[in-house]
This record gives structure tokens, C-alpha cells and sequence, in this order.
RNA sequence: CGGGGUGUAGCGUAGCCCGGUAUCGCGUCUGCUUUGGGAGCAGAAGGUCGUAGGUUCGAAUCCUGCCACCCCGACCA
């Protein structure tokens, strides 16, 4: 599938060993591989929970940063609800109860006691049963539609617009470290409003939001658009989301912005006084992305050598490896990289210096390149002659020796250039593959190859079902600039109004 | 949750069929020589063979349960 792009495939497993492991062979592996390798995150031993390493949570806690000031900058507050949901209220909402049931962990019991059959064991103490189970949540609109209530009393309370930052338990039955975990992070935003139009309005801006986010710091290109009522939040009258395009083909759902309507507010009885004196349901919006969106991240941009980061969340942006001889050479180049290193980070660039002296550079470069460090740069005793430097980009691999006079002005250029590039190839990528299709026997040549189907769909549920059973392939939305097109339905031939992105999905 | 596979030192493995407490490489540690794309030599340390039982004089090896991971389904962000 890639094999014109990158002949490498041999790369080392833990700078311990050369492994086989490519994406066009077995894309999966490698995903996996990519997670080991550079660091990111490990199994725990709790069954489909992961350990986030700490260069894995660096770019994590970039991410974070960024959204974070997205949120302020939309006159959002952060808060914290709790982690454990008494049943009754999870339950209130019925739509998003059921939606959620099948995958929630319950606590039934408070107290552990010593085992009297089996000593240094504990088992649960029968007595410590409490009066009503715990849901651990899924997600939390039912403790924050809850806790609203007790908010809300006229439309000068309003709008609450409130952001948490949180792990929440999802019982999957298969996972994958980053996509799918039965523990994850994530933020949601919570809103309430007085109006219809405010609620959808805040629905759009966060989905732009995170747009942005996306192709601004990840350089993922997102398409924007609404679920099919099949694909839809169990509560919402309408999700909105976006999907990004893997190197495989395969879509990933990156981000979803719910228009939750008054159902939330129906079911926990919030509601407001207008200006007119007269009460009315509150209108609520939830919108979130998790950590799934490092998995994104990975699968967007990384190659055979590794990992690759855009810049904008590279956790180290510049790595500078010394190359020398003996001691009093490390101490030459190491004056000068101190200033180097100083000019850069004024300009607020992250750099590491890597001294280790028990490794030699080439093994320093591969090692950086696993990590995704996007710019490198190499300096030795010739250099220092010279007044060189060589600098080395992770994206496409060149490298070039040039000046050290204006080094920090051709960092930052060469730093937003991989942000660009990163973005631009990646989008060229899914323009290559999204294909215009009107026929099952083209669908599945598209879907097959890896890609995303724009057809004609009739706008019936059991129609999606069956496109799915059939091509294991689902709607992923309907884009928001979507051109209106009358056509028909390449799977029934009924009439349709617009074309539809179809793909597999992560 | 169904089908298939795997689990031996930090990583990757040999041994398992045909029981006799473990092989090799990389990494780690020490020393010397090295360093512009994954260094060399010499020495050393490191393993309750995923886990709990069972069979046996004796189990990495045979049997059973459990756990974890991988691949393929169903479900899902």
C-alpha cells in the first residue's frame, strides 16, 4: 500500500534490535509497534486499561493546553463532577442509559475484609453492600444534568458553559492502547442554554473548535459534519463530528459536539423562567475528544522510522546530537550548543541537548526518529571550524549543512514548514483517496483499497444497516458543505438528495 | 463475547512433539579502544519458563482452570 513511499523496513525494537515491521504489511503492528517504540504508553495489568509513559502524556498534556485555551477563549469554565453516578440518576435519561448499559462498571460495595478461609486474602465484606449501585461513568451528563438543576432557576443563570477534564470507563471487549480502552481521558464540555438557536450555535463553534485544533496542531485535515441517526450519541437530536482519514484508509471519529435538544433537561426537570415570566426546559449541548486522538495522531503522520510529530506537539522540537572524539571536543561543541540551545528556546522552541557520550550519533539519530522529533541537528569539530551546523527534518528526512549565523531564524522556518508539510501531505493523502462512487462494485474496489466512498445514500436506517452488514462499511457523516446533488441511492436506487462519506472506521 | 494464535532475563528467541530446573542474539554493568547514520574486544550480572492446580521420583516440556496480549468477527468513541 505504501511501498513508493518508504523502502525502509527494518527498524530497531527498542534500540535492541532490527524488526520487521511496516505499515503497508501489517498496518496494525505497526501501529503497536509505533506505540512501544517511541514511548508512548504500555498494557497495565488491568485488562484493557493502559499505562500513558511519560513522553506518551507530554504530548498528551500538550493537546490539553491547547484545547484548554480554546475553551477559555470561548468563555468556558473548568470544573470536576464525580466518578461515580448512582444508578438512578444514570438511569434517567432513558436513551442514553441504554445506550451506555452494556458497557458500564458498577460498584456494588464499599468495604473489603480479611478472608477468614484464606489468610493475607481480602474478599468483599457481604455486609458492605451499598443501598444503591454506583455506575462509574461513561460519560457525565446525568451528575451534571443533576447537579444543573439545583443551577437554574431564570434565564439570567444562563448559559452555564462548563468543561471537565476526566478519565471515564468504557467496558470495551477489545482494545487497543490510545483508540479503544476501557479507561480513558478525555474532556467534555457540558452546556446549558435558554434557546434553541444558542444551544446549536455552541454545538457548531465547539465542532469548529476542535476543526481547528485538529488541523492546526495536529495537521490532521478533519472532514466536518453531522452523524445519520444510526451513528448518533444515545440523548442527542444531533451529533456533529469530525473524521479524520488513517494512513490506511480506515476512518477515525476525532472529535463529536452534541445538540442534546431538552432531553437531558426533560429527564432531571431543569428549568428556567424567561423574560416573560413563562418556564421552559433548559437546551444542552456535550462535546468531547480523549485520548484517542494521540491514536489519531499516530496513524496520521508517522512512517517505517517511527513516530512522527508535528511540531506544534512535539514534547521536544529540536534535538541536538554532538559529535566528537574525545572529551575536550564534547567540551568545545557543548560551549557552543549552550548558546545555541539558549537562542532557540528564547524563541520558545523546545530543544534537548544529547550528551550521552556512551552512544554514537548514528544510533542518537535512529533513536530520535522513533520519537518523532521533527528537527535534528548534528554539530561536530568540523562544524565548530566551519561555522556549520547540520540540520535534519524528521518529515522527509533531508538533510543540509548550512550557516550557524541565522540558525534560529531557519529553525523556526523549518519548524513551521513540517507543521505545513505535515498538514498538506496528509491532506493530499485523503484527496487520493476519497472517490466519487455510484455503484456497489465500485464502493467496494475504494472501500477495499483503503478510502473514503462519497455515494448516494436514500436516507433510511435499515438501508445503512444493510450497506453495513454487507460491506462492513458505515456512514461517517454527512459533511456540513456538503453540494446538494440529486441522484440515487447506490445500494437501492431510491432517490437521493446528497452524496454521503462513506469508510470503515477505527 | 465467539473462532484462531501466543506467553521462556529489559527486548527478540531456541528448547516443548519424545519430561532430567534452560540456548542464542541484542540490551545492561566494568575496563580499554571508538564516535560525521544503529561501534569493537575482554569480563560480569540478570530467569519462581504468564499464573494456579494436577500427573510424575522429577514438569518450560504432559493435563486442567485462570490471566494477559495478538489476529479475525459481533459491539463500540
Amino acid at each position: 500500500m505504501f511501498q513508493n513511499t518508504y523502502q525502509h523496513q527494518f527498524l530497531f525494537v527498542n534500540m535492541s534490535e532490527f524488526k520487521k515491521v511496516s505499515r503497508s504489511e501489517n498496518y496494525s503492528e505497526w501501529y503497536n509497534y509505533i506505540v512501544d517504540a517511541a514511548e508512548l504508553a504500555q498494557h497495565s495489568a488491568v485488562k484493557g486499561c493502559m499505562v500513558i509513559k511519560p513522553y506518551g502524556y507530554a504530548i498528551w498534556e500538550k493537546m490539553q493546553a491547547d484545547l484548554d485555551k480554546r475553551f477559555k477563549a470561548t468563555g468556558h469554565s473548568n470544573a470536576y463532577f464525580p466518578l461515580f453516578i448512582p444508578k438512578s440518576l444514570f438511569e434517567a435519561e432513558e436513551k442514553n442509559a441504554e445506550g451506555f448499559a452494556k458497557e458500564c462498571a458498577v460498584v456494588t460495595h464499599y468495604r473489603l475484609k480479611a478472608d477468614p478461609n484464606n489468610k493475607g486474602k481480602l474478599i468483599v465484606d457481604p455486609e458492605a453492600k451499598l443501598t444503591e449501585e454506583l455506575v462509574v461513568r461513561p460519560t457525565s451528563e446525568a451528575i451534571i444534568w443533576n447537579t444543573y438543576r439545583g443551577w437554574i432557576q431564570s434565564y439570567r443563570d444562563l448559559p452555564i458553559l462548563i468543561n471537565q477534564w476526566a478519565n471515564v470507563v468504557r467496558w470495551e471487549m477489545r482494545t487497543r492502547l490510545f483508540l479503544r480502552t476501557a479507561e480513558f481521558l478525555w474532556q467534555e464540555g457540558h452546556t446549558a442554554h435558554a434557546t434553541k438557536d444558542e444551544a446549536l450555535a455552541e454545538t457548531k463553534q465547539m465542532l469548529e473548535v476542535y476543526a481547528s485544533f485538529a488541523e492546526d496542531i495536529m495537521a490532521m485535515p478533519v472532514i466536518k459534519g453531522v452523524k445519520t441517526a444510526n451513528e448518533r450519541f444515545a440523548g442527542a437530536d444531533e451529533t456533529f463530528c469530525i473524521e479524520a482519514m488513517m494512513q490506511d484508509g480506515k476512518a477515525l471519529q476525532a472529535g463529536t459536539s452534541h445538540f442534546l435538544g431538552q432531553n437531558f433537561a426533560k429527564a432531571f426537570d431543569v428549568k428556567f423562567t424567561g423574560k416573560d415570566g413563562k418556564q421552559d426546559f433548559v437546551w444542552a449541548t456535550s462535546w468531547g475528544v480523549s485520548t484517542r486522538l494521540m491514536g489519531a495522531l499516530i496513524m496520521t503522520h508517522s512512517d517505517d522510522e517511527g513516530l512522527v510529530l508535528p511540531p506544534k506537539l512535539a514534547p521536544i522540537q529540536v534535538v541536538i546530537v554532538p559529535i566528537f572524539r574525545s572529551e575536550e571536543d564534547l567540551a568545545a561543541i557543548a560551549a557552543k550548543v549552550e548558546v545555541i540551545k539558549f537562542q532557540l528556546e528564547e524563541k520558545g522552541i523546545s530543544v534537548k541537548f544529547d550528551q550521552r557520550d556512551t552512544l554514537k550519533p548514528g544510533f542518537k539519530f535512529s533513536e530520535w526518529e522513533l520519537k518523532g522529533v521533527p528537527v535534528r541537528l548534528a554539530i561536530g569539530m568540523r562544524d565548530l571550524q566551519n561555522n556549520t551546523i547540520e540540520i535534519a527534518r524528521r518529515d522527509t528526512k533531508e538533510k543540509k549543512s548550512l550557516s550557524m549565523d541565522n540558525l534560529t531564524h531557519e529553525v523556526l522556518t523549518l519548524l513551521d514548514d513540517i507543521q505545513n508539510n505535515l498538514y498538506q501531505r496528509a491532506l493530499n493523502f485523503r484527496s487520493e483517496r476519497t472517490k466519487v462512487v455510484n455503484s456497489k462494485e465500485e464502493f467496494v474496489k475504494v472501500l477495499d483499497e483503503g478510502g473514503f466512498a462519497l455515494a448516494h445514500w436514500d436516507g433510511l436506517s435499515e438501508t445503512e444497516d444493510k450497506i453495513k452488514e454487507e460491506f462492513k462499511a458505515t456512514i461517517r457523516c454527512i459533511p456540513l458543505d456538503n453540494i446538494r446533488e440529486v441522484g440515487v441511492c447506490f445500494f437501492t436506487g431510491n432517490p437521493s438528495q446528497e452524496r454521503v462519506v462513506f469508510a470503515r472506521a477505527y
